[in-house]
DNA sequence: GATGAATGAGCCTTCATTCAT
DNA sequence: GATGAATGAAGGCTCATTCAT
C-alpha cells in the first residue's frame, strides 16, 4: 500500500505542470501556516484554487504530496550547492557562500521545508536521502589536504545544519548577522584545522 | 482553545502519581512505536492499561500529555548535566562527560524523545524551553578563559547537538562510538580554541 | 485486510447487545427500503438512532454489518427448520411444513434478506455457508427409503428455494397462495418418486 | 434522474456500432472481473480503449450501461431457446437441448451475467422481463397434453433455473456433469408427469 | 474516582459526470 | 466527434472528547 512515487501520472503537458506547480505552491504555504495537523487535502485544494479531485488526479494520497515538496525542496538546493563548488571560488570564500547557500534556504519558507522533511524521512531511508550531499563533503579537505574520514564529514555538516536550524526554529534574531555566518564558518574551519579570522580582537 | 498546562490536578496522593507515570510512560512506548500519526488517546489508555476517562482526569486534552511527556524528558535530562557542571571534574574530561550525557539522552528512546519535544516546540517559545540551558553555556569559557558571547555560545551548543541528532536520525553506526564522541569533543574545543588530541598524523 | 468476523467486541452487557440489535434492526430495514447501493453507514445510524461513531464500535466497517445481518437470518431459519425435522410430523405434511417455512422466510422482510445473503456470498465460501442445510437434506429419502445421493439433493432444495426465490423477486400474485405451496410440495415429492395429490382432478 | 433507455443515439453507422460493442464488451469483462462496487464508469473507459466522454456519448449514465448489457445477453438467450422450439426436435430430447441452453448461459461468463440481470431487476419491473419466456412456457404441455397453468409453468421454470444458478454460484463440481444435465431434465418432466429414466435401481 | 459507551466533527478518498479544448 | 482534465457530492472511517453509570 505504499503510495506511489511522487505523481500518479507525469505531467509533460504545459497545463498540467502548470497545476502541480499550483498545487505545490499551495501545499508549502498551507504547511508554513497551519503545520502538519492542520495539513489537510480540503484545506489545500481551497488554497490551491482546485478541486479536491484534481488533487488526487497529480498525488495518489496525501502522504505523498508533502513528500513531492519535500523532493522538490532537497532538489533545488543541492542544485544550488552543486553550482557553488563547480564555481571558481576556493578556500574561505568558498566556505563562506555555501554556508550563506544554506542559511538562506533555511531562512526562507521554513517550517515548511521542515515538516516536508521530516515527513520525508519518516517514509524514506535518510542515508538514501543524504546521498545528494556527497558532493559537497568530497569537496572539503582537511588542513594537510587530504579528504575527510567518513565521520568527521558527517560531523561537520550536520553541526553547521544544526546551528542553522536552531537559529531558525528559535527564531533568533542574528540569524542573517554578519557575525552569525562567520561563527559558522569559524565553526568549520576551525574544526577541519584551517586558518581563520583572529577570534575577536585577541591573540 | 489553548489547553491548561500540564495536569489537570496537580497529583500528590502515591496511588495518582503512579497513575500518572504509568500513562507518561505508555505514552513514551506508545510514540516510539507508532510515531506522532498513530498515537491517538485510545490506544493510550489501551496501553497504559486505564479508561479513556481517567487519561481525562489527568490530562485536559492530548497535546497536553505529549508536552508533559517532553518536559518530563528535558527536566531529567538537564538534571543530569546540571550534576555534571556541579562535580569537580573540568577541562577536557568535564567537556567528555557532558557529551557522552548528550549522546546517551539522545540514543536511548529517540524517536518518542524527538516527536515529544518537536510537539513542545510547536506551541511553545522555543526561547523559554532553550532557557534551562543556559548555566550550560555559562559554564564554557574560551580560551583566553573569557565566557562566551551570546552567538558562540548559541552555535557551539546547537551545533553538538545537531551532529547527534542527526547521528540518531540517520541511524549512524558510529553513534556511540569513541571515533564520534572524540569528534564531538574536538568540535567543540577547537571552535574555542582549546587544546585538543592532535589532528591526523600531526604532532 | 478482511473484516473481523461480525463484531469488534463481543457485547455481553445488556446495554451493548441492545444497541446492537437496534443496529442490525434498522440495516434490516434500510436494505430493505434502499438496497444495497443506498445502504450507507451515515443513512444507517441515523435510522438507527445511534451515531457513526457507535457502528464502528459494534462493527470494524461496512461490509460486516451486511455479513452480520445475513447470518443472524441464516441462523434463525435454520433453527426454524431443524425444529420441524425435530417434531414427530412426517410424510406429506412434514414436507408442506418445511415449505411454509422457506415461504415465510422468503416473504417476510424478503429484499434485506436478499441481498444480505447475496452479500454473504460474496465473500464466503458458499459450500461452507450451505454446510448448515446439511441436516435438512439428509432428513430427505427417495421412494426406496433410501438417502439422497449429492446430486439430487442438490437440485431438490436449490429448484425449491429457486422457484420461491423468482415468486418474490417478480412479485408473484400467489406468492402465499394454496395453489402454489401445493404446487411446490408437488414439484418436491414427484421429483423423489413420492405419491402426491393427484394432478388437478385429472387421473 | 430516471436514466434514458439505453443509449443517447441509436447507432446505425457502422463504427458507432463497433464502439458500442467495444463499450459493452469491456463491460463484460469488467464486471465479470471485479463485480459490481469495482465496476466503475473510469475503469470501464480505460478497458474499452475509449475515453470517458466517449462513453457519455453511448450512455447518459453508468447503469445505462448494466441495463444495455443486461438486455443484450437476455436477447441472445432467448434467441437460442426460440430457435429450440423451432426446430423439430421433440420430447425428451427437446426437453435435454433447452436444459443444455439453460446451463451453458449460465456457466459462460457466468457472474458478469448474474450481476448485470440483478440490476437490471432492480429497476425495472421483473413481470416485464419474464415476458420473453412466455412463448418458452407455452411450448411446454402436461402429461394429458394440455397447456400448463400459469403457476406451474412459473414453478417449473424458476425451479430449474434455480437448481442451476446456485450450482453456479456455488462453484459445483458436477454443472456440466451429465448426471446434473439428467437429474434437472428429471425434475421438470416428473413435476409435469412425463415418463423419464428410471430412478435408482427400479425398471 | 473510574469506566467505557457514545458522540460527531472532520478527514481522506472515490467516482459519476461535465465541458473546454 | 473525441478527449481527458477538472469537478464536487457523497461516503467510509478515525479519534478527541463527553458523560451517564
Amino acid at each position: 500500500m505504499k503510495s506511489a512515487e511522487k505523481t500518479r501520472k507525469t505531467p509533460t503537458q504545459p497545463r498540467s505542470r502548470a497545476t502541480l506547480d499550483v498545487i505545490l505552491e499551495a501545499a508549502a504555504q498551507l504547511l508554513e501556516s497551519v503545520g502538519e495537523p492542520g495539513f489537510n487535502t480540503n484545506a489545500l485544494a481551497e488554497r490551491a484554487g482546485v478541486s479536491i479531485g484534481t488533487l488526487y488526479r497529480y498525488f495518489p494520497d496525501k502522504r505523498s504530496i508533502i513528500n513531492a515538496l519535500a523532493l522538490q525542496e532537497k532538489a533545488a538546493f543541492e542544485a544550488r550547492v552543486v553550482a557553488i563548488l563547480a564555481g571558481e571560488t576556493q578556500g574561505l570564500a568558498r566556505d563562506r557562500a555555501i554556508i550563506r547557500a544554506f542559511l538562506h534556504a533555511f531562512s526562507d519558507r521554513t517550517e515548511a521545508r521542515r515538516l516536508a522533511v521530516t515527513a520525508l524521512y519518516a517514509t524514506h531511508d535518510p542515508r538514501e536521502l543524504m546521498a545528494g550531499f556527497e558532493p559537497v563533503q568530497s569537496a572539503f579537505l582537511d588542513a594537510e589536504g587530504r579528504p575527510l574520514s567518513r565521520v568527521t564529514a558527517f560531523v561537520l555538516s550536520r553541526a553547521v545544519q544544526g546551528a542553522m536550524r536552531a537559529a531558525v526554529l528559535e527564531g533568533a534574531d542574528f540569524l542573517l548577522s554578519q557575525e552569525f555566518e562567520d561563527e559558522l564558518v569559524h565553526l568549520g574551519r576551525a574544526y577541519l584545522g584551517h586558518p581563520t579570522r583572529p577570534r575577536g580582537g585577541r591573540a
